[in-house]
DNA sequence: CGACCGCAGCTTGTATACAAGCACACGCAC
DNA sequence: GTGCGTGTGCTTGTATACAAGCTGCGGTCG
């Protein structure tokens, strides 16, 4: 395994930060990593500052990296971000539908409704098809500024999808976004959207009253080694 | 000039890109910068590292980095993000606006008034006018995604008021959204800001008419070596 | 027993050394 | 003259060495 480079670090730190493997709080340091990876700290450390400008790492300097808690001012911020781009490109749909995208659109949402579906596979699937109709009005692209942006968003949502709101909730809402979308009905396909986008959040606020300690506090003053997350 | 660290390096490297002073397609060598700015290549990778994340610079493997060639792609991704978080900032904005906020915005306005005013300058204050009018509606923090996602636009922007359009016409748009603002007529406001939006984006494409040697291919393919910026 | 001081061990930040690979120029063969 | 092969010099990628600093533990003194 030592023959690893930065893109797999990378991409290794980040899933294990978003499915809450590394938990808010938790201490992640360059060292430790580079040992556990069998590589040097150059490409781990290089990982770690790409996170940080996601925020989804805290670095500390001469202290440590930290975990971030998962930030409310950041997960609203992703949340209205998300919904004033995927409102507006509703706006821009062309007449006729790529038929190809829409076939894709279908096939995922069927991936969607397999009964015994795994989370991490749902979430997939959730990013693929938000992703799809953002092509379908060709504003494809831009689903890479949102997707970085919302990382607080999906550490939430998972939280939010662990215990509480099933994922049948959140396929039929993708339906009803496409039904209304690939019959044109532009209003009803916003108010599905709109609908669909605020449950979302409504997920995150209800987890956020269960397991506060995984959220930052209101200050947003340097939580250091104390505040890493002890669980009794 | 030693005691440099990695923020002043980053943002140094992007204030040249984004004035041009680094030309799209120029090569920029981790090694030659280090020795211009005194410091070692690890400040100035990890500073590449990130302008590469913005789309501003190119890295291949091996061979070189470049100055990133403005994309029209993501030029129109950039502008559209921001069309779609300010305008619908707009539907958020409170019934009463924070007095201060006004102030600032009165005296940003002001400002881009100044008869011999900078270019540079002009663009702070553009920045600045716009970060404000999100705060007001509450989406301050969102600014932060729509600057990071918008460094084509703004050089294709820069080109623009170099040879073309005068800060006078923005201003005068500035204040007209402003004005709407302030009287709570949301229709006025939604339509003079995408005035101003579009304004500026007819701008980016006068101007790639004019140097298309600047702007990136049709394709997507390799630039490499022999595809640096030769003037004439 | 309590408060305070100092050192040990960790952290990140920076500088440097080594590894691997591509592009271009030079020279040779035809 | 033209085409091809080889070598040199550059590039980025990774590993390691050194620098500076904060934290927390332990000893000591009051």
């Amino acid at each position: 395994m030592a023959g690893t480079n930065r893109q797999t670090v990378y991409a290794t730190l980040r899933r294990k930060v978003l499915t809450m493997e590394l938990q808010p709080g938790a201490p992640v340091s360059e060292n430790e990593l580079a040992a556990a990876l069998g590589v040097s700290r150059t490409p781990v450390r290089e990982s770690l500052i790409l996170l940080a400008e996601e925020g989804l790492i805290q670095v500390f300097p001469k202290v440590g990296s930290f975990v971030s808690r998962v930030d409310p001012v950041r997960v609203a911020d992703a949340q209205f971000l998300r919904e004033a781009v995927e409102l507006t490109a509703l706006d821009d749909l062309p007449t006729v539908l790529d038929p190809a995208l829409l076939a894709a659109l279908d096939a995922n949402l069927s991936a969607q409704d397999r009964p015994g579906i795994d989370l991490e596979e749902f979430f997939a699937l959730d990013e693929e098809f938000h992703h799809g109709l953002l092509q379908l009005s060709g504003h494809g692209a831009a689903w890479a500024t949102v997707s970085a942006a919302k990382g607080h968003l999906d550490r939430a949502r998972r939280l939010g999808l662990h215990e509480a709101s099933p994922p049948t909730l959140n396929a039929a809402q993708h339906r009803a976004i496409l039904d209304a979308v690939r019959t044109g009905d532009l209003t009803a396909a916003r108010a599905a959207m709109r609908t669909h986008l605020r449950a979302v959040f409504d997920d995150v606020e209800r987890i956020r009253a269960q397991s506060p300690q995984l959220f930052a506090s209101n200050d947003g003053s340097t939580p250091v080694r104390r505040n890493v997350v002890v669980w009794d």
